[in-house]
DNA sequence: GATCTATTTCGCAAGAGTGCGAAATAGGCG
DNA sequence: CGCCTATTTCGCACTCTTGCGAAATAGATC
């Protein structure tokens, strides 16, 4: 967090809270968070087209927020980043006006 | 983070995503982060216009990672939301590849 | 209260992101 | 090998975001 933050780490960062930045995709996440689903799951939960989700989740994993793998038939999606799941709660108590226990946060 | 979460929380969630989506802002709060900034400095510092470096502030106001005073003839920003700075850290560790210590990863 | 200064709001043109159906791909399977 | 299934890529129309200069606003100051 020093000013010596160079412009690619900036990028970088920027790319995953893009990525982060739409509620179908959050809305994967939350799926993904009680464990790896495939595609299909997915689209049934987030309630748009294959092409939509596909495309959301090709997102997430180039910003390296999830990761798949390909077993059978079906690719499997899961979160690479646990990080992120924590912050949202710490993000949904601050909201709330919580004072968060900093230790607690990123769990 | 449980599948209850509701379509408004969501909502809220992505809009600090969004907000947090942009290079120049991401170069405010590491700003911030050092300390309050008038918004001059910040113009300074990112380099656009006013113009735009207000609308950056705005935006970041209106998600709650900032708040902001008036005293005197100038406005005073700062962090809000002090576990996204942290969240940062915790982003540049993992995309290293270094396996986080979780208890440290939010402080 | 006129003026000056710091900041925000407005309106527009350009660019980026979104969602879909159709077509392409990649393996597993008979 | 040819087919079927799960998923990704493509192309397009559409909406949202961005950045700027100009105009508006809000106080402090004279």
């Amino acid at each position: 967090m020093t000013s010596r933050t160079t412009r690619q780490v900036r990028a970088q960062r920027a790319e995953v809270f893009k990525a982060l930045g739409h509620e179908d995709r959050l809305r994967i996440l939350e799926d993904l968070a009680a464990g790896e689903r495939c595609v299909c799951e997915l689209v049934e939960s987030v309630g748009s087209s294959w092409s939509t989700v596909s495309r959301h989740l090709s997102i997430l994993k180039a910003a390296g927020v999830v990761a798949d793998e390909k077993r059978g038939l079906q690719v499997f999606y899961r979160i690479a980043l646990p990080c992120v799941v924590s912050f949202m709660t710490c993000l949904d108590a601050s909201r709330r006006g919580e004072a968060v226990e900093v230790r607690r946060c990123c769990a």
